[in-house]
RNA sequence: GUGAAUGUAGCUCAGUUGGUUAGAGCGCUAGAUUGUGGUUCUAGAGGUCGCCGGUUCGACCCCGGUCUUUCACC
């Protein structure tokens, strides 16, 4: 994997800049659709492409290493032939799914244990075999095994399990970099920063994580329960410190305002399963503010879905049709409100990459942030 | 025709020896959702308790009448 770093805001710390992966470029800063299972639910990948125009989409270690299994995995030769997506693929390591999803979690110094949520059967992740799970998929970018503690965490356990994932961390780079891909093209692995909600354990994690040296660095527990504002001051404190050659990955977040106030503090990489899982329940994003489909307003209301939407749901439905099919409870009210969102957030970091190369990203953010919070 | 049931929120139903603002689930109307179990939470609106009369300090509840629906019998 490479990074070229190619255009720097001069009004703030938001960049534009190009990934090269074995799989194809791309273009920062970048939102990546949550494919967990291996797949952006209830959306083609030829949709996904064509007129979603995402580049990058993530997978799921802890839910792919349950189901399908890491037999029929290996057996198909990686994700990308499993599911018949050419272009990257960055998979999440499956610590942040241990801690919210499984039962009976136990940790310790090795690693994990838990059990399955489909079936209550009991497995053991360590960050070494966490590496061998994201080998045998065949991620382009693969992240470390880490505990997210949650975002109202005390300092002393924040603290203890900030410097778990670090002795974690050691342990995943040290295998990382003993063995290698089994598909013929290169991976890499990103560190992830913890330190909870305390500006000495982000410091310390930041520093931690860029001594490593790696192609790429995360940013993980943050809006987890935090206030916002507190996340963007442990986003500029960690970016003040990551490299700035190395692409920025802020996990898990967020809303369309985040992510602009988000890409101006410097971060190039985001995902979330915000567009998703309110698209797939009737909250859509669009440039001039949010609509929830099922309100009643919208009943009789025949215009276009989204009128300046890049997606072609966006003309092709009404807002009358959308919000019947939301209603009914039909899932192709799922598909379109997915397809919606997923082509906006695209359309969102696309835009903000053009007026990054133009310089005129931090005026363009003001004027959007009260219209992307507005309600329609 | 006779007898027995039935009637409470838009729907399906609880309800108390007769006691103050009559409840639930679903639906409806809104809100939430941040490294995804195709969701899950939260709040709100909505009822002259079939109708008329009676008993009682007080009736959704007891009594009489009447209408509705259902069942059984002749």
């Amino acid at each position: 994997m490479k990074f070229e770093l190619q255009h720097t805001d001069t009004n703030s710390n938001a960049r534009a800049g190009k990934i090269t992966t074995d799989h194809g470029e791309i273009q920062t800063p970048i939102f990546m659709p949550v494919g967990t299972v291996g797949s952006v639910k209830g959306v083609h990948f030829r949709d996904v492409k064509e007129d979603i125009k995402a580049q990058i989409i993530l997978g799921n270690t802890y839910h792919l290493y349950l189901r399908p299994g890491l037999d029929i995995i290996k057996s198909a030769g990686g994700l990308h032939k499993f599911n018949g997506w050419d272009r990257p693929i960055l998979t999440d390591s499956g610590g942040f799914q241990v801690f919210s999803l499984s039962e009976n979690r136990k940790l310790t110094e090795e690693g994990a244990t838990f059990r399955s949520h489909i079936d209550g059967s009991k497995h053991l992740f360590t960050p070494e075999n966490v590496v061998d799970t994201q080998r045998i998929i065949g991620a382009d970018i693969m992240m470390a095994f880490d505990e997210c503690p949650p975002g109202n965490s005390e300092y002393k356990y924040a603290r203890t399990s900030m410097e778990l994932t670090h002795r974690w961390l050691d342990r995943g780079l040290a295998h990382f970099d003993s063995t290698e891909p089994l598909y013929g093209y290169s991976q890499t692995y990103f560190p992830i920063v913890q330190g909870a909600s305390f500006r000495e354990l982000r410091t310390q994690s930041a520093e931690y994580i860029a001594s490593k040296g790696r192609e790429g660095n995360a940013i993980g527990g943050l809006a987890v329960g935090e206030p916002t504002e507190v996340m963007y001051e442990m986003v500029e404190l960690v970016n003040s410190i990551l490299p700035k050659d190395k692409p920025r990955y802020l996990m898990g977040v967020g809303t369309p305002v985040n992510i602009l106030e988000n890409i101006a503090l410097g971060v190039d990489m985001f995902d979330c399963v915000m567009p998703t899982r309110n698209g797939r329940n009737g909250m859509l994003f669009t440039a001039n503010g949010i609509m929830n489909m099922r309100n009643e307003k919208w009943k009789d209301d025949f215009s276009p879905l989204d009128p300046v939407g890049t997606s072609f749901v966006d003309q092709v439905y009404s807002k009358a049709y959308v919000r019947h099919l939301f209603v009914a409870g039909e899932m192709l009210a799922a598909q379109i409100g997915s397809m919606h969102n997923l082509a906006f957030y695209l359309w969102l970091v696309g835009e903000a990459r053009r007026k990054i190369e133009e310089g005129t990203f931090a005026a363009w953010k003001q004027m959007m942030i009260p219209r992307l919070s507005s309600r329609l």
